[in-house]
DNA sequence: CTCTTAACGCAATGGGTTTGCGTTTATGGA
DNA sequence: TCCATAAACGCAAACCCATTGCGTTAAGAG
C-alpha cells in the first residue's frame, strides 16, 4: 500500500518533496508535534493538503520519513586512536542526540508511522554501521575486537531501552560503564579501575 | 496538562472506565488498530465521544492506557528450583508474549500515547518486578545472584530492542544465550566483569 | 515537438474532534 | 439522613482535518 510507487526524481516533484520536508522540520520546532497538522505543513510548503495526502498517505508516515532522514548519521564516528575511546565517544554522542526530548520524539515517530518495521530496521542499521566502522578501524590497528552483535546487545540495546522506557536513568557515566563492560577483557587493569572509578 | 487530575474511583466513573476499556479490547480484535476511532469505541461502550475525549484526551492515550493494563503480568514467574531455569523460562515467555504482532502493537501503543513517559516506565517496572522475584527466590536458596540492573541491561533490553527494531532476529535460543551470558557457570568473561563493574 | 501519464490544484463532502451548557452523581461534611 | 460542592457525563453545535472526484500542469519518452 505504499503511496510512492515510482517517485519522479526531478523538477516539480523534487521541489515539492523538499519543501514539504523543510516545512515539517520548521513546524516541528515552532509549534511542536501535538499541534502539527497536514494542512499546516502544506500551507507552509506552498502546496495543497491533497498533495501531501496523496504522496505520503497521512501525517504519521510523513513524520516517519522525516524522522528516519533526521536520524541518519551524517559523518563517520570520530577516530580517537583506540577502540575504547572511539566506542565511549560514540555512545556518549548517541545518548546526547537520542535522549533529548526532540530525539525521543524522532524515535517515536520513526516507530509510529512504520507498519512493516522497515523504518525501525533502518534506524538499527544506522547504529550498526557506525559501530561496524569503529570495530573495523580497531581491527585494522591490530586490537582485539568484540563481535558487532555483542556490542549491539551490550551497549546500543541498553541505551535505547532506557531512552524509551526509563529516560531518567540515563547519563554519560552509564554509557561508559556499558562500553567498559563489553571491552573490559581487552583493557589493562588500570584502565578497568579508571572506568569503575569514573562511573 | 494531565487529563486525569483526580479520577473518581467508584460508581459511574468506574463503570465508564471499564466499559470503554472493554470496548477498546473488543474492537481491536474485531476491526484492528487502523479502523479504530473514538466514536466507534464510545458507541460500543454506551457513552458519548465527548466523554472519551475529556477523560483520555485522544485515541492514542486511551490505547496507551489499555496497552499498559494488558502488559501487566498476572502471575509470578514459575519456580523451577534454580536461577538459570527460572530466568530462561521467564525470558522465553517474555519473548512469546511480546514479540507477536499483537504484543508489538501493544508495546508500540504504550510508548506512543505517553507524553510524560509514565506508561513506558510502568512497563519497565513490570519486567523489573518479575525479575526481582526470580532473583530474590534464588538468593533465598543460597545461589549467587546478579544485580537486577545487570539483568535488565543484559536480557530485557536486548530482547526489547530486537522486538522494536529488529523483529526478525529474535527467537528462543537467543534468549537462552542472553541468560547464559549473565549467569554464572559457563558465562563469558565479559559478563563476569559486567557483574562486578555495574552496580 | 508531441504524446502519455504521473503529479498537482481546486473544491466539495464526510466525519472525527472540540467545546459550551445543562444534568447527573460521587464525595465529604453538617 | 440531608445538603453542598464539584467532578463526570450527555447533548448538540461548530470547527476543521481527512478524503476524493475532476480538471490542469508538467515531467519523461520517443
Amino acid at each position: 500500500m505504499s503511496r510512492k510507487p515510482m517517485v519522479r526524481p526531478g523538477g516539480r516533484s523534487a521541489r515539492v518533496q523538499e519543501a514539504v520536508h523543510a516545512a515539517v522540520r520548521e513546524l516541528l520546532a515552532e509549534v511542536g508535534r501535538e499541534r502539527l497538522t497536514v494542512p499546516m505543513v502544506a500551507s507552509r510548503a506552498g502546496v495543497t493538503p491533497s498533495t501531501v495526502y496523496r504522496r505520503w498517505g497521512d501525517l504519521q508516515e510523513l513524520l516517519s520519513d522525516v524522522a528516519v532522514e533526521h536520524l541518519r548519521p551524517e559523518t563517520e564516528p570520530d577516530d580517537h586512536g583506540a577502540l575504547p575511546a572511539d566506542m565511549t565517544a560514540w555512545a556518549e554522542q548517541f545518548i546526547d542526540e537520542m535522549s533529548s526530548p526532540a530525539g525521543r520524539a524522532y524515535i517515536r515517530d520513526a516507530l509510529l508511522g512504520d507498519p512493516d518495521g522497515s523504518n525501525a530496521g533502518q534506524c538499527s542499521t544506522y547504529a550498526a554501521e557506525q559501530i561496524d566502522v569503529i570495530i573495523a578501524r580497531a581491527a585494522e590497528r591490530g586490537e582485539t575486537v568484540p563481535e558487532l552483535e555483542t556490542v549491539i546487545d551490550a551497549v546500543v540495546a541498553p541505551i535505547m531501552y532506557r531512552i524509551l522506557f526509563r529516560p531518567t536513568e540515563l547519563d554519560a557515566p552509564y554509557a561508559r560503564r556499558l562500553v567498559a563492560s563489553v571491552l573490559g577483557g581487552r583493557q589493562s587493569a588500570a584502565s578497568q579501575r579508571r572506568q569503575r572509578l569514573i562511573g
